[in-house]
DNA sequence: TACGTTGATGTAACTGGTTACACGTGTCAA
DNA sequence: TTGACACGTGTAACCAGTTACATCAACGTA
């Protein structure tokens, strides 16, 4: 209205003038509106809607040293199992005034560092990362702006940051307990890239340690369906087949699956298969993909819970353990 | 300020003071280097890196009235779709110095218009959409802000943003018109909610205009693999089968598959299936899925480039078409 | 009537940077 | 030797808010 062509934008010192004010009353009308009477905040009030005036953030965060918002690192959005848990986290960031800015690492810890530096320096108050391993430049920084870290995806009360997520080692042997209980022996184990991934290599290490006379193998592909697929393509090329198809996740189980058709194999009838996550569309495929429901819904409100209050309360949380659970549906039957 | 032990964050003045210089020259060691002598340049750095110092980022922004950071609003991050298009976006952005922020709209104007509101609030210099119907109040917000707002996944170069994306109304055709050429008259069409949705209005409209002697029958599902099946199940009982189902999104089109798997209906023997969309999954299925190829990635860069430009020398771009295809894969055969 | 108290408002000093301008020194040509 | 000029550096005024403190009017009470 006013700013015709106008390019500065209105400030507290046009409202006040306007309203024949001081800027200290406009700056109560904004923030605490009844220290102030109740006609001048009118006026004051309609004066800034006539001026379309918008406070400045960066104003307001230069005085209260606040700018309210907080960074998630994760490694791709490329993969459904973020999307919940992503939105849960904003959703509930949102209920402590905060909101949320994403950065994807490519699960590459020189990226991770450098859009943690990159986030630090936009004024993030507090930071949400995957796993507990990290460059060391990364750590680094995290030490020395002492800036709140949660780290998600992951359990071990004993480490430098708070955790909240699940243990990927049970969850990983509760797949295998189940295929196993089945009767299933030799069983293949498809993963993801293990390196820089923590929540990989403690999944591969619940299995390692599972014992209980189980023959695995191993395949590692890139997540995906086209990563899934191709590693059931080695699979079917590699010797007897598997009794069962364990997958880390359930993205490379449904790659996988789609790949056994492709062979002409029949799930669960040739061999049996399952995931880790409990993806949406994992009831949906055909057969329905027995997996183990990872709580990342939960996980993203606690994370966010957990960060607001240190970030608002300087209060460090503790760690969180969350609970994983078997499901089971089509894809694992007993072996036959 | 993170620090709860008293030492409060270090600024320019501290760093001034211990390198015994002047907070003028410590700003320029910052960013005019070459303003200051080598050997002072060296010492301020060497006092900067002991004392941990990082400019605070609203101060910066007070004086430049930049924050340099944008926004995007997308309907949800739970469709792959997405993936590519925020990556190369928050890549080809990056090149230009800007961050992104993403928010995420549940596909609701009302949210949208909040979220945007919100962005707006903690100093976005320009938005990303999708889209071109939106919300009066929305509408209202970019109208009275100016803020450089550039409309993705449409074109339409008569519009009051400028819109950088694809014919929807043209790529569902191209769809459709593959569907045609290999005999299929009678086709079911599966379509994600088209309320306050203009791309599936779009490609709706597009396939109704076709004309072409094909027969069409409309089936609204949730965007999802969950959607899709439910949608298969529902033609199955829906009467005689039809020649091929169109998806007007790849994630319905697996979903479908599925449901139809699940009903002993084999794609493409006795039902072509197609999509669009061209997710990386979709060449992974069996049969692998035809579809149409939309450029998401090019238009994140293009979408990118646009912005930046506009918020750093104000230059409005021009609407972009952005060419899409089709790509013919196993899911779909001549009527036999 | 005088005084104390309360409540609304204004003044000005902050926040942490950037930068216009002033100042002092050193170099070089006249 | 002196004037012109470049160059490095410091001072202080900005940016747009918040807020401690001062001010002042109105009201109640002695």
């Amino acid at each position: 209205m006013t700013d015709v062509s106008g390019k500065k934008r209105v400030n507290l010192r046009d409202v006040a003038k306007a309203a024949g004010v001081s800027v200290a009353t406009v700056s109560r009308v904004l923030n605490s509106p009844n220290a102030v009477t109740e006609k001048t905040r009118a006026r004051v009030q309609g004066v800034i809607d006539r001026l379309n005036f918008v406070p400045s953030a960066a104003a307001r965060a230069i005085n209260s040293g606040r700018t309210r918002f907080v960074g998630a690192l994760v490694p791709t959005l490329d993969n459904a199992i973020f999307a919940s848990f992503l939105a849960a986290l904003e959703r509930t960031l949102g209920e402590h005034q905060l909101s949320l800015v994403v950065a994807t690492t490519s699960s590459d810890p020189a990226v991770e560092t450098e859009k943690a530096q990159g986030l630090l320096d936009i004024g993030a108050e507090g930071l949400i990362v995957s796993g507990i391993t990290h460059s060391a430049d990364f750590e680094a920084l995290i030490e020395r702006t002492r800036v709140p870290t949660v780290a998600t995806s992951y359990f071990n009360p004993a480490c430098d940051l708070p955790t909240i997520g699940y243990d990927n080692a049970a969850a990983a042997q509760t797949a295998l307990a189940h295929l196993h209980a089945l009767g299933h022996r030799r069983i293949a184990v498809v993963h993801g890239p293990a390196l820089n991934n923590d929540r990989t290599q403690d999944r591969i290490a619940g299995l390692t340690s599972f014992g209980q006379g189980t023959e695995l193998s191993w395949y590692e592909a890139p997540i995906g369906l086209a990563g899934g697929a191709e590693a059931a393509r080695v699979i079917g090329n590699d010797g007897p087949k598997p009794d069962a198809i364990l997958c880390l996740s359930d993205v490379l189980a449904m790659g996988v699956l789609f790949g056994l058709q492709e062979q002409g194999i029949h799930v669960p009838d040739d061999v049996s298969l399952m995931g880790i996550d409990d993806l949406p569309g994992s009831a949906v495929s055909v057969p329905s993909l027995s997996t183990v429901h990872l709580p990342v819904q939960r996980m993203g409100e606690q994370a966010a819970k957990a960060l607001a209050d240190w970030v608002e309360h300087e209060k460090r949380p503790d760690s969180q353990l969350l609970e994983a659970h078997l499901i089971t549906r089509a894809s694992t039957v007993p072996r036959s």
